[in-house]
DNA sequence: TCCGTACTCAAGCATCTGCTTTATAAAGTG
DNA sequence: CACTTTATAAAGCAGATGCTTGAGTACGGA
């Protein structure tokens, strides 16, 4: 449960999501695998440029690489998602617990105002 | 509900959540509002560096500011956090729709093969 | 074996990033 | 008023990033 994601693995992970055309292999990853060059296709930049980006969301952890005949077919790897989806809801759940303490103490306040 | 969240958006908030510090300090707002001051203490890096930091955090939308004497004391957006969130949630989403759909495809094939 | 397909490697280049230092501004405090 | 505190602006710099082109590698087909 308790997702230990390193820093180190959130830096390459949430720079990875930083650019467009990686989030958008990603999202054309989640209806399935692909291979480089259909995932090039849809780009007006170069396939190399496409392989670069891949490399980086092999490194980040949110895909991996298979084999088959000359391809080198790309799959999601949803755990990684996990680890970033994890740190921005651990944020939220900080944030919403002390607005939670921030109303009841304003609820008391008031209480004690209307009296 | 449907987050309509802009490309430049996203870019902006993945971008801002891809470095230690800045995930620091998204962290250390979740708790309270802070200062630039106070936020850079911590840090062996100077008060402008801190102050860069935050700038990337204001443009992303994931901080505002305010002004208090001499002070811009900065608090937390959770909006944003929301907007980084619901993309992940919706790759996530569409990844285990798909799962769903394999499973019950093999469960259908393995079906006709116990036959 | 020669050829095409799918891809990676490597070098080059413009731009962006994360920091620094110096200088400046705005708002109290003596 | 001078002086301190808090913060921003601007310039400079090393290193990272996103692309390009050209050259190679690996696999399969005729």
């Amino acid at each position: 449960m308790g997702a230990t994601t390193t820093d180190q693995q959130l830096d390459a992970l949430f720079t990875a999501l930083s650019d467009r055309t990686r989030r958008d292999i990603v999202a054309r990853l989640t209806i399935g695998d692909a291979t480089v060059k259909e995932l090039a296709e849809p780009y007006a930049m170069s396939m190399q440029a496409v392989s670069q980006h891949i490399r980086v969301l092999e490194r980040s952890g949110l895909i991996s690489r298979g084999r088959h005949r000359q391809t080198r077919p790309c799959r999601l790897e949803p755990a990684a998602l996990e680890s970033a989806a994890s740190w921005v809801e651990e944020s939220r759940r900080t944030w919403s617990e002390r607005m939670d303490r921030l109303d009841s103490h304003l609820a008391r306040v008031q209480k004690r105002a209307d009296r």
